[in-house]
DNA sequence: ACCGTAGGGTCTACATCGTAGCAGGATGAC
DNA sequence: GTCATCCTGCTACGATGTAGACCCTACGGT
């Protein structure tokens, strides 16, 4: 606020006049950054398997030109119930909703998809931002990843991805989730009937 | 601070006796909880799909117990290295590589392997423990979850939600989701080679 | 020209927070 | 006895979010 204030050349207390507090701000934040995803309309792009890849990439390409609200966008809905969260910030649910319900899923399965694509979305997204650079001058792989410290004994897999850790490619893990979660989702699909594991308790608690 | 401080009897000072700071603090608090995780050894259980499995729920379970923690355990590592963090939260790390690395992926195959399953099931995790209750109070399912704010000609399909929403399983949810990765991380497996797919730069940086 | 109203800005003040600095007190080794 | 080690407490400082009041400017109606 503050600092945000003195940013702006005015006095904080004017944000006050645009946003009743701080985590009103924050939640205006995130719903800027949700605002600007594409999801592609059926009719631009046929196939539903395909909008969602494209709108999944597009999501990674906007979160990561705006890291920090990375934190804001996982926490938020933790707290502000669904019903709440401002129009803007709910648009690309409905409308992935409608891309599935016209894939053909009934109206829980295309719930159900949506959970698992948007949660193992932002779960790429946490994974692709971690931090695992200690020391970025230091040449030595483990000195630079911190990973000398680990005991040899206690993780020694861990010890040997440093290679592999400096050498990641967000654009294409991402792109093989998605075959791999794609491919799920439309195996439930035409499998039609329940849409949901026959397992577990019928009865919801 | 001074809340815990006052809740254990102490000066609120005495803690910095235990902790370097704050921060440090809530880095231990997700250790203490990520050293709870039990990832089931391949004696106990053959099969490394029931492995994953099985930690998956354990995973879920334990988080669920304590909520407050999600969003440390989210945010922390995007600001803490992986190779800065206590070795306590490295644990199930190591030993999901392990298991993987038993199962025939290489040591590149088990990162990406572990990256798309950590990255669904924290996913996962951050969608089941979505507020969408507004009115608790309230009968009416719209006006109980607050749907009835949202415009009917822009958001048809997610007001058709109200009951999936409250009839939500997250453990059949996720042992569903688990059966589509596990499945996609298989295929991988059999598909052998290159493990990644076969684009992108071969020369690592 | 006047006034009233609304929108926006600033100043001050307060409670709350994390934490540095120092001063004890308790315990055990020798 | 003396000392060192560990732990606790007090005080004080700076930073933060924000309530309350006051003020300035613009503008529409009359």
């Amino acid at each position: 606020m503050r600092k945000l204030g003195t940013k702006l050349g005015k006095d904080p207390m004017a944000l006050y006049r645009y946003a009743a507090n701080r985590d009103a701000l924050l939640d205006g934040l995130t719903e800027l950054l949700l605002d600007q995803w594409i999801i592609p309309r059926t009719s631009d792009l046929p196939s539903w398997q395909d909008q969602l890849r494209y709108a999944a990439h597009d999501f990674r390409a906007l979160v990561l030109q705006h890291p920090h609200v990375v934190p804001l966008l996982v926490t938020r809905p933790l707290s502000t119930p669904m019903g709440l969260r401002p129009l803007g910030a709910l648009r690309p649910l409905e409308q992935i909703l409608a891309v599935l319900r016209g894939a053909g899923f009934a109206s829980a399965g295309a719930l159900h998809a949506y959970r698992a694509y948007y949660g193992f979305l932002i779960g790429h997204i946490l994974n692709e931002l971690e931090e695992f650079v200690v020391n970025p001058d230091e040449d030595e792989l483990g000195l630079k990843l911190g990973l000398h410290r680990l005991p040899k004994k206690d993780f020694p897999h861990l010890r040997q991805l440093a290679p592999m850790l400096l050498g990641y490619d967000g654009e294409a893990e991402l792109d093989q989730g998605m075959t791999i979660l794609l491919q799920g989702l439309q195996a439930q699909l035409h499998a039609k009937g329940p849409s949901i594991a026959p397992s577990a308790s019928p009865s919801a608690s």
